[in-house]
Order: structure tokens, then C-alpha cells, then sequence
DNA sequence: GAAGAATATGAGCAATCCATCAGGTTCATA
DNA sequence: TATGAACCTGATGGATTGCTCATATTCTTC
């Protein structure tokens, strides 16, 4: 943890076989965070579990905390992307129903790999990359915010948008930690409608 | 790691001297878990930190994990403690006033230590502890369910308290990560009664 | 099929980690 | 103030960790 070297990828890899190696490392990675959490994520293991040599795992990361910034990153514009595309699909439904359809993005979102996403979020702030993905992180929120503004609710105060993404993801957590997932999405619509005041059945 | 030995304090102090220094090898191993996560979680540094030499800190937990599973315990058992108390003094509130009190409790619980919340949440399902925790978590529900019933809420299914458990951490961490806390327990409401459908300035 | 670039390997080093244990210090009690 | 129990210390062993580097293999290009 010399934690000096930058936390970017060494090199882009050129040949395919590169990019397969590079994406089993990535993939081993997350697949030692869900189940051992940082406790067991150590490179030894990443690239026993990648099938790879220690070598070529350094041959594409700098560091650990390289391959930790680079789950992360992807994590934040996967959420980017699929919020966007989200609101996409909401923008010509009614309020209730385009909230209806945010909340299932949120659902399938979350479903994913709630484990891994919870623990790259605590480890965003302990890397310092919050600086770096600020910009992506703004624009998720931002995204958000103009769809409310367009419905005018945007005059709700600016912590409408984040908290609604802050309850939606405690709420789905919650559920999958249960294994409760049944009228998840009508749950999770129910009490962000709430938050926003808005009666369910409002067109 | 070897991961055979029981979870549980090794002694019991009997002198005060030793109950400070496992007080002090607990508070150490908190603060850091709280500011490096579990990367940075190892008996060396808990040991200094708390000013204790290693001998000491393996007097009283017989593995490092040992120390964790402590930190759970007190956590699940402070929350529970904290919540029925809460639910004592809303006792003859009315509804929205209840849970207003309800939220206030939430924050104020949560606000304490919240990156540590989240790493002892995390840390518990490797430990395998929910079974041993359950019991504790069962009733952090149930107290929560009783006070739904008692509203004559609590037929709006089981889910109901389980998801207002978790949408309140997740509404209220993510609003402490960002720092904006001003009139967090007024939205915390806001959202639990919008959840749970019932417009705000009912009696 | 020769040459060089790209990629992969894994032994091994320095540092760190978990945990033990033999021996020292402090306390309560008489 | 003598005694034993409770408590503390830190050198130490053996395992693990992050990471490097010399060497080997595979690919592309001509």
C-alpha cells in the first residue's frame, strides 16, 4: 500500500486475449469483495480466482486499490446509465406511472449485486476518488432532479432527488437482505410517491 | 484466521484496570473500522491504537474476528435499546407526532456512528452471526410491528416495519455522507407517513 | 518462419499479520 | 509486607500480503 501510484489501469490492452485476461481479473475481484469482503480481497486471491498469475495481474494494475478504483468507477456509471435510460422510458407516462417505472430501474439496478455495491460505496470515500466521481455522481443526481423539475416538483428543495436514491436503496437492500422481493417495485413506488405527497392515485 | 475459535470474549475483567483496557481495545477497534474499513482492521493497529500491547488485546478476545463480533453485538443491542424507548415516549402521542419521535430516534441513533453502522452490517452476514443475532434483530422488528398494530396499521402486510427500518437508514445515511441534515427529521417523516400512506397532519 | 512486440508466468523479497508464550508487573487480601 | 491471582508485556514464529523481475510464451507482421 505504497498508495502513491495512481489509481488508474497500467495499460489498455491490445490483444483480445488482453481484454479477457483483464476482465476475469476485474470480474474475480468482485466476486471476492461480495463474498469476503475486504477482509479477503487480497491479489494473491484475485488473480488465483481469475485463473491468472500474480504477473499479469500487475501487468494491468498499478496497485490493489487500482482494481478496487476501476469496480467502483464502473459501478457509478453503470447507475448512471441506467437511470438515464430510465427516465428515458418515463418521460411521456403519468407522474405515478413514470415513478412506477424509476422505481423498477431501481429494483432491477440494485438486484444486480446489492453486496458488492454496498461495499464499493464504503470504499469510495476511504480511496478518495469522491473528487473523481463527483462529476458522475452530480450528474446521477441531476438527472433525477430534472426529471422533478419538469413534473414541478423540482421547487421541493434539492434534497428531494438524493433522498429518494438514499431511501430507494436502503428500502431495496432491506428487501433483498430478507429475501423479500415480492411487490418490491409496488413498495418501493409507494413510498416515494409518499415522500413526494403525492396521492398513488394521481395521473 | 483460523476461524474454529468461538467469537466470544475470552474473560470477563474483574479488576477495573482490566475492564478500561478492554474498553479501550473496543473503542480503538471501532475507530478503526470506522476510518480504514476492514482493509485496515488488524490486531497490530487495534492493539496501538488503544494503547495496549497484542499480548493484552489476546487476553481477552481469542481472535481478531472475536473483537468484530463485540461490535456487532453492541451495535444490534444499543439499536434495540434505542428504538424501544423511542416507541415508550410516543406511547399516547398521536400518529404523526409518534412518528415524528420515531424518526427523531432513528437520527439520532444513526448519527452517532454511521460508517460503522455500515461496516458491522456488512461484516455480520461473514461472520455468520444472524443466527446468533437474530433473535436481538427479531425483536428490533417486532417492536416496530407491535407499534404498527397498535395503530391499526398493521395489516398493511408484514413488510411495513421492515421497510421503514431500512428506507430510514438508507434516507438518513446517505443524508449525513452529503452533510445535509437540516430538517432531516421533518423529511424522515415525511417519508415514513408517505409510505405508509397517511397524510401528515392527520390526528 | 524470423523478428519483435505483447502478454503471461511464478519464484521470491520485504513487509506485515495473527497469535503464542515465557516472563514481568500490579492488585486485593490477610 | 508476603502471597497468589489478575493483569500486562513484547520478542518471536510461522503464515500471508503486496509487489517485482527475470524469463517464457504467444501473437502480429512481413
Amino acid at each position: 500500500m505504497t498508495s502513491i501510484a495512481p489509481l488508474i489501469p497500467r495499460k489498455t490492452p491490445r490483444l483480445s486475449r488482453a481484454t479477457a485476461t483483464r476482465d476475469a481479473i476485474v470480474e474475480a475481484a468482485a466476486r471476492i469483495l461480495e463474498a469476503d469482503g475486504m477482509g479477503g480481497f487480497n491479489t494473491n486471491a484475485i488473480a488465483a480466482r481469475a485463473g491468472v498469475s500474480i504477473g499479469s495481474l500487475y501487468q494491468y494494475f498499478p496497485a490493489k486499490d487500482a482494481i478496487l478504483a476501476t469496480l467502483i468507477r464502473a459501478e457509478a456509471e453503470a447507475f448512471d446509465a441506467a437511470l438515464s435510460e430510465g427516465v428515458r422510458r418515463a418521460e411521456r407516462l403519468s407522474l405515478a406511472g413514470a415513478i412506477g417505472v424509476l422505481a423498477q430501474v431501481a429494483v432491477a439496478h440494485q438486484t444486480r449485486r446489492p453486496r458488492l455495491a454496498r461495499q464499493l460505496d464504503l470504499e469510495e470515500h476511504r480511496l478518495g476518488l469522491e473528487a473523481e466521481l463527483d462529476q458522475t455522481n452530480r450528474r446521477v443526481g441531476q438527472i433525477l432532479i430534472d426529471f422533478l423539475t419538469e413534473r414541478r416538483l423540482g421547487d421541493r428543495a434539492g434534497h428531494a432527488a438524493w433522498d429518494i436514491l438514499h431511501l430507494s436503496r436502503g428500502l431495496i437492500d432491506g428487501a433483498l437482505e430478507r429475501g423479500v422481493t415480492e411487490g418490491l417495485e409496488a413498495r418501493l413506488t409507494r413510498a416515494i410517491l409518499g415522500y413526494l405527497a403525492i396521492p398513488p392515485d394521481r395521473a
